[in-house]
DNA sequence: CTTGACACCGTACCCTAGTACGGTATTTAT
DNA sequence: ATAAATACCGTACTAGGGTACGGTGTCAAG
């Protein structure tokens, strides 16, 4: 229940003090109450904040979509309806990525049961295991003539 | 079977002529034969590496590390325990990313369940949900002293 | 009561991953 | 056979996400 100081709070969740102040002014991280000398202090809530930052950051989504997933709230420019539509689709954005991972795991497990085997010498063996799946992680809008 | 030139390519993976040249740069891509007026002709091979990359993006691997998943062999430098280390690694990594996007899924699902009940009123509902779930997301150190 | 660690602020710089530019050569469509 | 589209090349610029710098103010340990 201390509070913490912006270093602190860095610290404890591995970032630089500086990227604390950049995720205020991007408007990731609301401003925090100050000491009656100007010093910022944040609570455990700042702390779940950025470890969610940089988890998704981690799974791919930019400081924007994150900017998005935690503003979803109903509000009073935000109905029911919208904000259910925007969830709908940021659990469908979830999904695909799940999906292309899951792809790529099942990929590599093929692999790795090939490293004995050792017919592992194509050029790239990979994208040949990956070649076996549905191929669902392809990002290639079809040719047009 | 007809090859590809850079322009088709890059309309075909739905990324500039200038990201495929890049990627040579950076030897994600191998140099393509080339025409003898010095065009170079690409193959299928080379379309699917391409869509491996951008997805491989899309779900928060650097380039850097999408050389290392396209590396993944045996080769005269590599033995087969070193691969296998190496893919059971890579394999751990998307397994975490996997979970963090689980947890982030099962949280909007749950945020998208109270959008009639809209008890989301709450400065971060999707922080909220998250924390009901056993935050493997988390990436914050533990504090020490 | 001072000295070192940390806070404040604005501005400037850095890295990654492209994107654009500009001059020239080749190909393709009319 | 000529023009538009596309290729070649090297270099320069950009955007996103930080990171560093430098000058000043504050707090806590000796």
């Amino acid at each position: 229940m201390k509070p913490f100081t912006i270093g602190r709070l860095a610290k404890t969740c591995g970032v630089n003090v500086e990227t604390v102040r950049y995720y205020h002014r991007r408007g990731l991280l609301p401003a925090p109450p100050r000491s009656a000398s100007g010093y910022r202090h944040y609570s455990e809530a700042d702390v779940e904040r950025i470890c969610f930052i940089k988890g998704a950051q981690r799974v791919g989504f930019t400081l924007k979509e994150i900017g998005e997933l935690l503003a979803l709230r109903i509000d009073s420019v935000t109905s029911a309806v919208e904000m259910k539509q925007r969830t709908v689709q940021k659990i469908a954005d979830i999904e695909t990525k799940i999906r292309s991972l899951e792809d790529m795991k099942k990929a590599l497990i093929k692999l790795k049961a090939t490293c004995k085997g050792s017919d592992n010498t194509s050029p790239c063996p990979i994208l040949e295991t990956l070649g076996q799946f549905g191929e669902t992680h392809s990002c290639c809008p079809e040719l047009e003539s």
